[in-house]
DNA sequence: CAGATAAATCGTGTATACATCTGAATAAGA
DNA sequence: TCTTATTCAGATGTATACACGATTTATCTG
């Protein structure tokens, strides 16, 4: 009845030894993202456990670390229930996201070194790269690298993790941006406008600019949340047969 | 050997069922808060189920939410250990406090509606009371609804969420201000400013007064970082009798 | 037949038992 | 005596069992 995982360990970066909870975590994650699990949709440790081949502990504890990313909520003794991912929501995650890459630019604008800022800016020629070959899986891993190095730059280890946590939980609706090829080409001229700023010193020019790049993929992922709605239509109505 | 708590329910607001896992977590919360439990100590689950008369699995709930909250940390396989809160870790919670708060401040000015404002107006006064009596319990409980307000004056669900997950964060550090009546007093003069700058749209007012109303606790909070890692030196000595 | 109440069913919360891993102490060898 | 291997104690990771609570279904009463 349920469709079984063929294996739980992701082909990519499997070298380092991660916990089972991670992984079904990170499983449990796509399936919310991919809209296997719709919000709202209860998660019961019995069936997860069985599902997986594990027993409840380590369900728990994937449970535990959804909810810590507010993908999921648990309410006490009445069990853990998907997020609902609004279109209000999606608006206020981006907004957010926004912000905090805003005041990431302005702050790296201001206090990167210039090793730093020369690691941005290659960084930026290799993101080139693969927008030349069309390579969306790699323009994806760079410029989490780019944005990372933007948010190391402002010698803020804590600010760095908020950032990090906030693109944790908006991730799964700006993955789908590098679907288009146009989107790419248009991430990377707004890099590089950023990257100007951020060699000259320019505090609020990256600031409004970081802050425009963010927005320019809420448009996209609203669409995307619209097509997600038009899936789970037809599952609904695929049920109801 | 090791003192019990004589009770995991605290006096306060225990109207609500909650959890075990959480009034463990508490718990630790507060020890790491005193120095009980000193930096770089490793939290054993066998020792902690023994102290709190519980068995490992909400004590193993508790301190995956510990670690949530980033005051402890996990190695696999290793153990749960206290973060170390160096005077830099310090200053970057308080400078990413006062920018999450100036942000919410620029935003709940240009977006709060006309019963948000009234309604910051009535805690401010009724801090005003507080501050008369000393009542620096009471002005604690104002002073959060205060902020929690600004917060959802953003009309922003996430960046609530990520201000109030800062503020779980450096609330330890935050806390001992209000011991001080003096701080109390100029704590309660630059919420008026803030008020002000709020209630007649003033967004960059607002955004600063925010961001130094944070900052102004900063160093007050340094002091008492120093007079924790004196009382830890005094311990060592202890230890090393 | 509608509403309320009681019993059964199922999931969560907690405890306990077992497996695996880590770090250290000890023993063996050069 | 120092280095290295091995063993061993203890903690973490996982599985299983039990207790509690909630929800649903069935029964009873009006």
């Amino acid at each position: 009845m349920i469709e079984l995982h063929q294996t739980l360990s992701t082909p990519s970066q499997q070298s380092e030894p991660i916990g089972i909870a991670q992984q079904l975590c990170q499983a449990l994650e796509d399936d919310i993202v991919k809209g296997k699990l719709p919000p709202g949709k209860r998660l019961e440790e019995p069936l997860l456990a069985k599902r997986f081949g594990v027993s409840r502990t380590p369900v728990r504890e994937a449970l535990q670390l959804l909810t810590a990313t507010e993908l999921a909520e648990k309410i006490p003794n009445r069990g853990v229930y998907v997020s609902l991912a609004t279109p209000e929501r999606l608006t206020a995650m981006f907004e957010s996201m926004a912000e905090l890459e805003g005041m990431c630019g302005r702050l790296a604008a201001k206090r990167m070194t210039s090793g730093e800022r020369h690691n941005l800016e290659k960084l930026h020629h290799e993101l080139a790269e693969t927008v030349r070959l069309g390579d969306s899986d790699n323009y994806e891993t760079l410029n989490r690298s780019f944005h990372n190095t933007l948010y190391r730059g402002t010698h803020n280890d804590v600010l760095v993790d908020v950032t990090l946590a906030v693109r944790r939980r908006v991730a799964p609706f700006r993955r789908v941006q590098f679907q288009s090829l146009t989107r790419l080409a248009s991430s990377h001229e707004e890099h590089q406008g950023i990257v100007d700023a951020i060699l000259r010193g320019d505090v609020k020019a990256a600031e409004d600019l970081l802050y425009g790049h963010i927005m320019a993929v809420h448009e996209i992922s609203q669409e995307y949340l619209a097509s997600l709605r038009d899936v789970s239509a037809q599952n609904d109505r695929a049920a109801a047969k």
